[in-house]
DNA sequence: CCTACCGATCGGTAGG
DNA sequence: CCTACCGATCGGTAGG
């Protein structure tokens, strides 16, 4: 945020969430710059004036939901919430991005793959440390006595994936609210670990 | 199994094996006949003495994984077991065809979506049905008081997307085994759901 | 933002 | 199982 941040024209803020939509799709190598230039309404050529490479449409992609879901952990980390607390918000957090940013974050979770080169190393690095991360506050609230005793990257590991898979979650199915999704999710993924 | 059964060559095998390693790991358009070849150490064009496409390679993959799944859950709801011990049977039985299938499983997970025309629509309804089955025994065991009131496809979807996750242990790294990872997931998502 | 075009690579076939 | 090759499509550039 903050005026001094980057500003991003309105095309290519256009070109990232369109993309970002086929990418998740049909997936980043399946996704033809042809295709996206015709759905945008300009010819493929076109496209390098906002951007410089298809690669670079991804990590701006990635980067973008990235660096939200570090500042989440970073602030929460400071907090002084007991662990229960903690992986609640995480919970609610990583859900509440999955629904509001539905394109850009199953693209991180399902395309970072295809990042080449120091992209990929840093993204690797960065995924695995956040994880870490994550761990630290699961092991604490084990130690205290607020959770089961498991392996915390278990705990870790079917929080993210759990929330990986409302990717599939038909929303257009009006059956349920997002805000009910979303308190399942907790009741189900805290509830197996409270002791 | 069964001497009637169809039987593959052992390099139709050793294609589909290589493909799906190959398949996980860069995906299934990035993945190219000429590289599925050279790994496998014959011409491109020799590939298609054993195969008829590279589409029904993956329908291969695929079909493998899914009627083992399909078959499992059929004798499953067959069984006189309570709602608890056949979600556990469930998460168990995904566990271990992730961790002794990794690649075939894998590939159905994250790749079913390039499956074309019929064939993606069936693997849909399929696994549509699948989950739907899954709920019916969710919701079964919150009828009969031994589960928590959770919305069943909430259930469902993280148990299936935390098997799925699994994909990213590091089972080089031997701090654990196979049998702790399943019997932790048992214990998390069996015991968010337990009353 | 477009036309015109490049070299590379793709899945797959013919013919032996 | 190989050599030789096809038409299609890819990401990207030159030049305006």
């Amino acid at each position: 945020m903050g005026t001094m941040a980057r500003k991003k024209s309105a095309k290519k803020e256009l070109i990232l969430k369109t993309a970002a939509a086929m990418f998740r799709e049909k997936g980043f190598a399946a996704s033809s710059m042809r295709d996206l230039a015709e759905k945008i309404g300009i010819e493929a050529a076109s496209l390098y004036n906002h951007i410089q490479s298809k690669a670079q449409i991804l990590e701006e992609i990635i980067d973008g939901v990235s660096d939200e879901c570090q500042l989440h952990l970073d602030n929460l980390e400071k907090s002084k919430s007991t662990a229960l607390e903690k992986i609640e918000s995480l919970i609610r957090f990583h859900t509440k991005m999955m629904m509001n940013r539905f394109e850009e974050y199953s693209v991180m979770v399902s395309q970072w793959m295809h990042l080449d080169g120091d992209k990929l190393l840093r993204f690797a690095t960065n995924r695995r440390d956040y994880v870490r991360r994550m761990e630290a506050i699961v092991e604490s609230g084990i130690q205290k006595g607020e959770l089961k005793s498991l392996m915390p990257y278990v705990v870790v590991l079917n929080i993210l994936s759990s929330v990986r898979g409302l990717e599939f979650w038909q929303r257009s199915a009006k059956t349920h609210t997002a805000q009910e999704m979303e308190d399942n999710m907790v009741v189900h993924l805290i509830g197996g670990i409270k002791r």
